[in-house]
DNA sequence: AATGAATGAGTGTTCATTCAT
DNA sequence: GATGAATGAACACTCATTCAT
């Protein structure tokens, strides 16, 4: 066998190099010569493994998107009520368990900047945020109807939960030296549960 | 010839168009020379008054802050329980009132993505989250002894709201689409408000 | 007056440079650097004054047709009868009279290789051949009606001739070496009369 | 494992793989990745077979002037008279006959511009040339004698009627919209037959 | 004979910053 | 105060060529 594709192994080194250095120096100072450094390769190589700079990015937003995804499941596995399914999402989500990163939470920080300016990368980060939402949404919904309440609110109150879990993690990356700490993961869960009580009756 | 020092207005013009350029376009691409076009001023003239294009950001954050302080005062003015000064602020900051702008908000979402990166940056950002959790931190207590219960919660309650806000002007600048719409003004009251109640006696 | 604007001297200076290492090298190898370093100036202010490297080379299209369009006025001033006006054209694109030069006969051949792939480049080429088809066919249609004769085939006689004069200058960049020396202007000449000759009575 | 030796056959895929995307997209254009992707072969093996990209262009120059040279044979077979060797040699380069390919005129006319850039295609453009001259030279000779006539104009001549068939394809390629069509075989024939007749007696 | 990953020099282009006027 | 040309380092990206397999 001669030349053996490695193509794969190779892109997802590539990604791996650039979460990190995004974590530690953003976007632009991510340079292509910067993530080769990280990766150990030479910097042509990665172009030639990734049509551009912003497919190694897109493809570091499903990998996250997967990793989060799959984090949860871990977590969630062999729980068996709602109410122990949402406090495995928060958990998954914000509590510094074994597997919990600051690289990603500081890549993902980076990545909804990006996602800001960058209609490719907002689609990927958009379809992370669906993902997410459809997820919650659907723990939310069984928390309700276990509790005989209505369902409707479920998505609005995912979209708040979502929103202060994202918040949390951009002001500890931004102004980490002014914010409380540990106050995120009770926060949310509060928010999701007083959101629940509050729900009106079927 | 010498004309008159004009300094102040010049450098409020710029900062000004800053805020702008950044908000369709981001840091990155908001150059000097956008900039200078934007505010209808020649390039070399944004060095003269300020040191570096750092310098002209750090000056918008504390532009931006100063601007959200004023508008709660504005519709705080004249409102004497805590519960109203609790609702005037999370309209000041979310809800369409007037003088609410897209502009500002998707220009304070690029200020978090640079406070990540350039210290200089962060200073100011973290001292615009100081005076606000600061803010909100003394309505929630007043709130708080208002009912009798113990102050001592307000400033992880007042995170937890910050955060809230913050994530979602993020999540409706960089997944806009997929977003519940509204939401947020009445989560961020419910959180607070459900904070409150969750509090112990004094 | 400070910061006086030379733009226009400038794009001058570089559009000749193209010229200059065009001639030499091909468009290719004609690259920024090269460009600036013919010129004397600093690779970056070339980019300051056009927008990108094929806008330089447009401009260097309009350059020579006008070049050559001022060349044949000058030649054909106080030429009166249709003949006459005939001959200064081929000797004005052709011949070794003054201010023919060698470097713009090359420069033209690199520059018809490059209409074939770059649109913006076929445009402007394009618009010169019209030009130069447009003079030539009047110049043609006088000779023909001064005989009394038809002058419908005034335009693709014109064709004819252009082909011929474009020709006999890639060939002798491309193929000097093997190809006759100064058949070109005659051949030219001869083709248009002959032509006219053949052309059918009105 | 040795594979049996097919290097012809590659070189010749090869070759032709050049043709069609030089044609399409002109020689800088034409990446290695590029004609290897057309030749539906490895990238490597191109340079297993060819020392570089410009052997495998010098052999596309050479092929396309067999060709040429092949194609006239086949018209002119069985043709006896002079003047109609001349009409099949015009035929066999301009007319749409059987075997005509838009393909080879442009990619003919791009090698024609490397031709002025690099010194060993050129060499391989002039042999083809001289061929090409020496065998229009010889045909407009015979024309010449059989009607008693001096052969001496003969290779300028020739060289006129060459002109004028690379200008006409370099216009259709870079001026196609602007130019006339279908005039350039009549054109050619009727240069060579003016000139016959313009040549003095023996 | 064939593969396809790897290399690294080179390209056009961008841009904060400087400076003579 | 103001101008706008000038600078040069940096960037993403391209690509002929090499090489281990």
């Amino acid at each position: 066998m001669a030349g053996k594709p490695n193509t794969q192994a190779r892109r997802a080194e590539i990604v791996r190099a650039l979460q990190t250095v995004m974590a530690r120096q953003g976007y632009e100072k991510a340079t292509i010569q910067a993530i080769a450094a990280e990766a150990g390769l030479a910097p042509g190589l990665l172009h030639y493994h990734f049509k551009s700079k912003q497919e190694i990015l897109v493809s570091l937003v499903a990998t996250l998107a997967a990793y989060g995804q799959q984090r949860f499941a871990t977590l969630a596995a062999g729980v068996d009520t709602p109410a122990m399914r949402l406090r495995a999402y928060v958990d998954a989500r914000l509590a510094l368990g074994p597997g919990a990163s600051p690289d990603i939470v500081a890549a993902w920080v980076m990545i909804a900047a990006e996602a800001v300016r960058q209609p490719e990368v907002r689609d990927a980060f958009e379809q992370a945020v669906v993902a997410e939402l459809d997820l919650l949404t659907g723990i939310l919904a069984d928390c309700l109807r276990a509790q005989g309440r209505a369902e409707a609110g479920a998505r609005d109150l995912a979209a708040g939960v979502l929103a202060l879990m994202q918040g949390a993690y951009q002001l500890a990356c931004a102004a980490g030296q002014v914010m409380p700490s540990g106050y995120a993961a009770e926060a949310a869960l509060r928010h999701a549960l007083s959101g629940i009580e509050a729900a009106p009756g079927r």
